[in-house]
DNA sequence: CCCTTTAGTCAATATCATTGACTTATAGAC
DNA sequence: GTCTATAAGTCAATGATATTGACTAAAGGG
């Protein structure tokens, strides 16, 4: 049986390549059902996953620059420019300009863009609670650990 | 500290809900970075990542249909198309109709296709086994049961 | 007064996906 | 043999998204 607490032991080549594979298809589908309740939500409002990402990390890191986000989320200051004006357009996110250079804007979610983040990423949230509790400490942490490991 | 193996004692609701952003990030990055390497071997081809998927599944599933593919990739038939038309057109898998059934499309990876699906997924393989080696078996384990989790 | 940095924009282009309708070929039931 | 259903493939129209490159505007700092 692959993926039994032993299945390293008397591993043959193909069965450690297959276990590999179930492993990248793991993440592929976890990956992809993880993101799927955000997107609905955000469907509704003709937003997309970009949009997500720009109110989770401005969220996460209040008074963001606009270069900093864009170093973080690793996109192109056009790609960044469309979904961003969009929610500034829409109250969700403001830029104004920062106390001490006046140059740099303080991106920040409004009362509104809070709600919504909080809303699409509490979905999320409520999804890792849920498997957490499930599998307890040890497993969360093992977990962790592996994870931290991919982009090292 | 959070993500210590205690963490959760004592635990208020402010860090508690740091400590599950945490592991969203770790998501969103792992994957990144996960993506990254295939993502550049693609792109000296003039392909992207749904080439890369199809080649995948059609790999790990020899002779799979076109509708089968679909519902796999949760994809709609005309965003298989153009991707698929190309890898065949490439060579790269095949399409011959099915022996009991001419209707169907037995897809298939040519031995290119497989010599370059076995490029892109093998610095992934290569990454997790690393990761894999580095924290041991129990980890492994753990990790494969919270990714179960987060698609059933 | 230059030079740099930060932000924002525009144009042109390319890619990508989506909906809906349609054709072709084959299978299976009657 | 006819009828219907299924599998695959395509086309047109549309909309969204990203990319490159160049550019403006505002502010900061020697």
């Amino acid at each position: 049986m692959l993926f039994s607490p032993n299945y390293y032991i008397n591993m043959t080549d193909v069965n450690y390549e297959d276990a590999l594979r179930e492993a990248i298809e793991l993440l592929y589908f976890a990956y992809r059902e993880f993101t799927a309740g955000p997107d609905r939500i955000l469907a509704q409002r003709g937003l997309n996953r970009s949009h997500h990402r720009i109110l989770y990390f401005v969220g996460r890191h209040d008074g963001i620059s606009v270069m900093a986000l864009l170093e973080l989320l690793a996109v192109s200051k056009q790609a960044l420019n469309a979904p961003l004006r969009q929610l500034v357009g829409m109250e969700l996110v403001s830029n104004a300009p920062a106390a001490g250079d006046r140059r740099r804007k303080e991106l920040c979610l409004t009362a509104e863009g809070r709600k919504l983040e909080q809303r699409l990423t509490g979905t999320q949230m409520k999804q890792l609670e849920k498997i957490f509790e499930n599998v307890g400490p040890q497993a969360t942490n093992q977990w962790r650990r592996v994870m931290r490991g991919m982009y090292e």
